[in-house]
RNA sequence: GGUUCCUUGGCCGAGUGGCUUAGGCACUGGUCUGCAAAACCAGGUACGGCGGUUCGAAUCCGCCAGGAACCUCCA
């Protein structure tokens, strides 16, 4: 039986049930990064938004086709005319070749998706890779009449595209408020109205990415790459279309426009949007210089940091909020988060060890629909979570031989468990530093654990403490259970 | 100025017309334990302000206050 899925379609502001174009197939096109600084929380947003959601259509038996991009060109640092190319600024900066940056952050983002647990996506296209796409697409947008020609650049109308379709139904803009609230820009001397946007770029000389055209050695606009694209690998019309509030206007509603005309038709039905991570109460950004990279989390090294955080602890913490609310940063949340996935991956440790009795006092069918309605309610992850503690309680109780369950519910309580932390939120086990020399750490804190149960056999409480505390001292925990003494590393 | 949206208990964060004790963390009491930790049980604190609609609103409408995103590159 396989759950209705209702996601908010940015398109309607309404969840919507939905249904894919092709049955059991999802085509899902997902704004990636633009490749020129590391990663940093803002990034893991939407990678594990859109993670979660490819997760979920896999379990739900949908084939996905999962495209998202690498922008390594095309990026203006400001208005449209006279910005220069974020990559060659950045390689300016350091005296690197252009691909040379490309290639490095975009290590170091496949490197921290990694460590969150985030799948690679079916196809990761770069912008660089399909400039010959990104001319056809021009091409066609002139040919029909909805853009041209200025001094070896090329724009795209919005005006004229107004007349017939309506441009702002994404963002819920109206043309007319636009022209009247558009700031007046240097350097537009080039375009016959504000809000036309570039398809193509003439290259000043010292540019030092180019690409030859018809109209000029340029650069395509930073709008276009995903509308050639997305095209190119999942159709002229496709499934889902996601990325972050902040692309909504003027990239995504720009991306419309351009396919509408290109392809006679919208290219996507259903938008997703995620909010933003907030610190302080503002959007942690690149333009406000308040990010903290994700190397940064990982090794604790950050003014703002009280401590180190760890992947898991990072992604628990994302998933804890729903996607379209904006989520505060704060130690004391993360660390709140920290202890809630550890409760939650101790129990997960426990489920396989769990004593089945002859019948059950647990409901886990009840549990499981409650798991699939939640994170089917437009990826409600947090109820989703709510729900698995519940779980984590039933999983403690049967330990602690206050609730019994019957060798079948055990199965399918195992599965369910499985299903949803580790497969649908794509949680996992972190292992400690030394995973390699576990075996042996595990060996020797054994036989201190053995040393002190003797001890405490001989109610040598001194002895006993002692080992106890001293391993805490180290840094270890020392749970005693009714089969003996269990032991964690902080 | 325009567009869109937000305001929930000590913190993070769900919810939506009438009992959700949402959940996590923190806190308090209890059970267990030689003591502790863990676990289990129990408990408290809430819906920005003012009006309105309604038998009933934190949930719908209006106004006010505060905040955010977008309108320039950002996930």
């Amino acid at each position: 039986m396989k759950n209705q899925l209702y996601i908010y379609n940015t398109l309607s502001r309404k969840k919507e049930l939905f249904k894919s174009i092709t049955p059991n197939r999802v085509g899902l096109y997902v704004c990636g990064p633009t490749v020129y600084g590391d990663p940093h929380l803002g990034h893991a947003r939407p990678a594990i938004t859109f993670d979660l959601l490819t997760r979920l259509l896999t379990y739900l038996d949908y084939k996905v086709r999962y495209v998202r991009n690498i922008t390594d060109v095309g990026h203006l640092e400001n208005d449209g005319d006279e910005g220069e190319d974020k990559i060659a600024k950045k390689a300016k900066l350091e005296e690197l070749e252009p691909m040379e940056v490309v290639h490095y952050y975009t290590e170091r983002y496949h490197d921290y998706m990694s460590k969150l647990n985030v799948k690679s996506p079916s196809i990761e296209p770069r912008a660089s890779g399909h400039i010959i796409e990104q001319i056809e697409v021009i091409k066609s947008i002139i040919n029909k009449g909805y853009a041209y020609e200025s001094n070896g650049s090329v724009y795209f109308d919005v005006k004229k595209y107004n007349q017939d379709h309506p441009y702002g139904i994404l963002s819920g803009r109206k043309v007319e408020d636009l022209m009247n609230n558009t700031r007046a820009l240097d350097g537009q001397s080039e375009k016959r109205d504000a809000l036309d946007f570039a398809l193509w770029k003439k290259a000043a000389p010292e540019h030092i990415m180019r690409w030859p055209s018809e109209w000029s050695d340029g650069f395509p606009g930073w709008h276009l790459e995903c509308s050639a694209m997305s095209k190119k690998y999942l159709g002229k019309e496709f499934d889902i279309h996601g990325g972050g509030m902040d692309l909504l206007f003027p990239h995504h509603e720009c991306e419309i426009a351009q396919s509408t005309i290109d392809n006679g038709k919208s290219p996507a039905r259903y938008w997703m949007h995620n909010n933003m991570i907030t610190i302080g109460g503002q959007k942690m950004g690149k333009s406000l210089g308040n990010f903290i990279t994700l190397e940064e989390f990982f090794t604790g090294n950050h003014d703002k940091l009280e401590r180190a955080y760890s992947p898991m602890t990072i992604r628990f913490f994302i998933l804890q909020a729903h996607y379209r609310s904006t989520l505060d940063f704060g130690n004391e949340a993360l660390q709140a988060a920290e202890k809630g996935l550890n409760k939650l991956m101790d129990a997960m440790n426990n489920l396989e060890q769990l004593v089945t009795s002859k019948e059950s006092d647990v409901d886990v069918k009840a549990l499981k629909e409650k798991c699939l309605t939640a994170i089917c309610d437009d990826l409600n992850s947090p109820i989703l979570i709510a729900n698995l503690f519940e779980g984590v309680k039933i999983i403690n109780s049967v330990l602690a031989g206050k609730q019994k369950i019957s060798e079948e519910d055990l199965v399918y309580f195992k599965d369910l468990m499985h299903a949803f932390v580790y497969d649908i939120l794509g949680l996992e086990v972190e292992t400690s530093q030394d995973a390699g020399n576990d075996e042996k750490l595990d060996e020797v804190i054994h036989l201190l654990l053995n040393m002190r149960t003797e001890a405490k056999a001989n109610k040598d409480w001194a002895m006993a403490d002692k080992i106890r505390d001293e391993l805490q001292n180290l840094g270890f925990i020392i749970k005693d259970g009714a089969e003996g003494a269990t032991w964690e590393l902080k």
